[in-house]
Parts: structure tokens; sequence; C-alpha cells
DNA sequence: GGAGGCGTGGAACGTGTGTTCTGAATCGGT
DNA sequence: ACCGATTCAGAACACACGTTCCACGCCTCC
């Protein structure tokens, strides 16, 4: 009487996020055991090995309770991870990771918003702010935005645009002038600048802001 | 060397807060015990009878690391739901509800705002803002603020101040200048102005701010 | 058929963990 | 100063829990 291999393993993973939901606490090995009608805690022991090789959970050695779910964000709750992938300055280059499937894993930053702050948008990345071009708009230098990934934005909308020739990103509000395109910070005192529209490519259009306490 | 009741449940609480973030379970007694400096596990039981019998945690008994955050907020998870109790603007008064113990329940508005917002700060209530006399502080009209109950606060500190004689609350910087208090306008265009320090009562110090988006 | 890998069963071991008990120290009010 | 209530210290107990070990059935491949 064997079982399909992860099928077992998906149905513990479902117990523990039931579990979860239910207690605000991970469950024991015997409670897996029980809540799974699973014959033997060395089993459940075995499946939660390869579950975590699988990188579906993380679990702590010789500490009760301690698994945690890292699969599908994190706990349900409304609290997202967001990786902070870089700084973002006017006349500093910026190299962006892949624009698709970015690990949070590999980022050693990261910054707590609300679900609501990114409204269900996908592969939301941060960037930390550098100066204060963007005062007017609220944006401090020190302030992390959440960027969302996209190859253009909407007149008038603020981005974060990479410049080819001068090779630089920068976080601007972005007016499309015929061939050409304004970029214009959001601070009285600097003026706007205009570059060739085939120089610059979007990286990615503003979310949200989080401030630096 | 007695410390005031309250005091080591509430680091207590805050420990909580703090494991659950860092490993999405809960601490052990004797994880608690060694984060906060307690001498016995016998002590730790006893403060978190207290918290349970005050309604802040829920535990199951037998239970190993069964603790459960029902104070603010519900699950560790990262998320909190804080109250929008009122309105404050220049000029015009608002009502607040009592200082202590702000049910939730009552208020139909809440903000869902992140732990590390209010960094474990109890009572945090939260204000929207009309105007823009704070803008120079990055707090523009329609903003929330969350606000953390205090009476009195630091000089140059944001806060919500009563005035009584006009009666009225408003959100200024206070600077104390003698037997007067001066109420600060982040705002190039504004004035400040000056008030008697005894017309003046703090009902709240500035915690944070979340964008309205 | 034999070897090896994989999933399973059952049991035992060591320790992590909640609980409880006994006293002492401290605090608050009369 | 006295006394009850509260808080704290330290130890011990009982068991919940993660871990490990060994044996067995099942499958695949040579």
């Amino acid at each position: 009487m064997k079982k399909s291999r992860s099928e077992k393993q998906q149905r513990i993973l479902d117990f523990i996020r039931t579990f979860l939901e239910k207690h605000d606490y991970p469950p024991s090995i015997r409670d897996i055991q029980s809540g799974c009608e699973i014959s033997s805690t060395s089993v459940v022991d075995y499946n939660l090995k390869a579950l975590e090789a699988r990188g579906l959970i993380r679990r702590d050695r010789e500490v009760s309770r301690a698994i945690q779910l890292v699969g599908t964000g994190g706990r349900g709750g409304g609290a997202v991870e967001v990786p902070v992938v870089g700084t973002i300055a006017a006349g500093e280059p910026l190299a962006l990771p892949s624009q698709e499937g970015i690990d949070p894993r590999q980022v050693d930053e990261t910054v707590t918003v609300t679900q609501e702050m990114i409204r269900g948008r996908d592969q939301v990345f941060a960037l930390r702010v550098r100066g204060t071009s963007m005062i007017d708009a609220l944006i401090n230098d020190g302030d992390i935005v959440l960027m969302e990934p996209t190859d253009s934005v909407a007149d008038g909308e603020m981005a974060a645009v990479y410049l080819g020739s001068s090779n630089e990103t920068t976080f601007k509000r972005v007016y499309r002038e015929g061939k050409r395109v304004r970029l214009q910070p959001e601070n009285a005192t600097m003026q706007p600048f205009h570059v060739d529209a085939d120089d610059l490519s979007v990286q990615g259009r503003f979310v949200g802001v989080v401030r630096a306490l």
C-alpha cells in the first residue's frame, strides 16, 4: 500500500497550515502523526526532513514545534516580506537583479509590509532611496520605495528608469515629450532633465513608500 | 529592587512578539526566561498566568510553546490592526476616547501596519490628518499617523496636543519655552504660535505615518 | 535471485518543557 | 512595626517531544 511520494507530504503540509491557522502555533511531530493518521513519529520526521530538503518548510533542531512554513508567503497573515534589492539615487548606477524570480532568500534585507500596500501586485521589490530629489512627493532620503516590475509606465507616474548611455538608474516622474522623455524630480530646488526615449528603459513602477523609522 | 507591576510583563510580551517575528513559532518558558533575564521558570509561569488573566495572551495547558498573542492584533505574524479613532487638524476640535483601553471592536475603521512600525509599543492608535501643516515632515493631507498615548513629550517631538481654552486638538512639533509652549508646524508657509503651558495637554506622541494610497 | 534505495513500523533514549511545591523576599496598608 | 498579599527563587517532577536505531516490506535495476 504505497502512496505517491508527495501525497503524504502534501497532506502533512496542509495539516500544518490548518493547525497553524487554528492554534497560532506549529504542531508537534505527534500532533502531525495523529492528525494525518501516520503510524510512527519516525515517519513524520522522515517526511519533514524531505519537506525541508525541498525547501517547503524550515526547522530548528532539538526544539519542539519549530516548524516554519516558507512556501506560500510565510504565514497567512496580512504581512508580506519584500526583498530590498538595492539603493537608488540620482546619478548613481544600480544593478538590478533579474526582474523575474527574485529569491527572497538571496537577499539579506527585507521589509515587512501589509498586503494592502501592494494590493495583490506580484513580484514587488523594494529600493532604498538616496537623496531628496523626491522630497515633495513625500519620499525622503533613507525611505524605502516599493516597486512593481514593468517596462512601461503612464505619463506622470513615478518610476525607476535606467539610462543606457550613462549607465545609471534613477527615480523620477516620467513624462513623454515626443521622442524625448522628461525626468521630473519632486524637489522645488531641482530642475528636470531630458533624455532620448531610446536611451531609457523603465525598471519598475512606484507602488508605495515605507518610512525608515 | 522592585519593578512596577506591568514592567516585567510588558517586557515578556515584547519578547514574545519579537521572538514570534523572528522564529515564526512561540517561545518556550525557558526561552522567555533567558531572553528576559528572569531567574526562574516559575516566575515566567507566574507572569504568563497574569498576562492570560489580563486577556493579553492565550495558553493551552500541558502543551509546549502554546502561547498565543491575542492583545494587539491577534497573530504575531507581523501585522497589527490599529484603530483609527478620529481626524486631527489645526483649528478643529477632536474628541479622543479615553486614553487607556481603547477597544478595537468599538472602532469601525482600522489600519493594518507591521509590528516593526509600532515596535512593541502598547495602546497605539491612529488619526487621520487633515491639512498640510506638517507637509515638510512628510505628512500629507489624508495621511494616517500612528500615535502612542502619553501625557508628556520631549522637546521637538511631534505630538497631538489639546488646547483647553479653545477646545481644539492639533498636531504639531512641541517646544517648551519657559512657561509657554511653541507649537511649530512643518510647513514653510505657516507660522508657529504660542500657548500657555497650562492650557496644553499632550494626547499622544507621534510614532509613524501610513500613507493613504 | 541479489543488491541497493526508499518508505514504513515500532521502540527506546535523552532532553526540552510545562507544572508544582516550598520558602524567602518585597510591597502595601493599618 | 506588623501582617497579609504579591512576587520571586530554586528545585524537583512528570511527561511531551525530537531524535535515533534497527528491522521489514517494496520497488528497480543489474
